[in-house]
DNA sequence: GATAAGATCATCT
DNA sequence: GATGATCTTATCA
């Protein structure tokens, strides 16, 4: 058993506390014999129903069942026709609320957006509500604690249609 | 430096 | 049939 595994506790806490605390962890990808960690320096957070920017806002769908569903789950789709983003849901089940890893670190090379992120770990739709607390092909690992006055919040991007919610300090990253 | 357009498809109306 | 939690390339100032 890894130790160093994030575990069930981890997400015991609000979807923005935990977005935070996602900062400087790792997250494992395995494909074949390969393993990539790729440290997490950047998060969005995307909460409940109301949240217009959130795909949640429009109410429970096929698409979305699994930001409805168990915590510590992937929460995996394809956006405008070519990348996909990979998100980690959280809060408990039927509470739609999710975290996109928008940028991480791989091999020191910087992988600033969702879509490049997913590309670099091979991430598609066959990782959609994997259990992350059990999953072989990825998991998460918890990093060096990031100094709180290292970590910056900042609206969110790409939401400009979602009216005072684009305003939410609800994206987090590592200055 | 900034802004605009194109790629391309699952999902929703 | 319209649209989007994006990225890259092209064109402008």
């Amino acid at each position: 058993m890894n130790k160093r595994r994030i575990s069930q506790t981890f997400f015991n806490k609000t979807t923005l506390s935990i977005a935070h605390s996602l900062l400087g962890c790792y997250l494992v990808r395995k494909v074949g014999r390969k393993v990539q960690r790729a440290k997490i320096i950047e998060t969005e957070a995307y909460v409940g129903l109301k949240d217009k920017a959130s795909h949640a806002s429009r109410g429970l769908t096929r698409r979305t069942e699994v930001m409805f569903g168990l915590p510590a789950r992937a929460y995996v789709y394809l956006i405008y026709g070519m990348y996909y983003c990979f998100n980690i849901v959280t809060a408990k089940q039927g509470y739609p609320a999710a975290v996109l890893i928008r940028g991480v670190i791989l091999n020191n090379k910087l992988i600033n957006g969702p879509g490049k992120v997913c590309r670099e770990l091979k991430i598609n739709k066959k990782i959609n509500n994997e259990n992350l607390l059990l999953s072989k092909k990825i998991y998460l690992e918890r990093g060096n604690k990031v100094p709180g006055v290292k970590i910056k919040s900042a609206p969110r991007i790409g939401v400009d249609y979602a009216g005072k919610w684009k305003y939410k300090k609800w994206r987090f990253f590592v200055k």
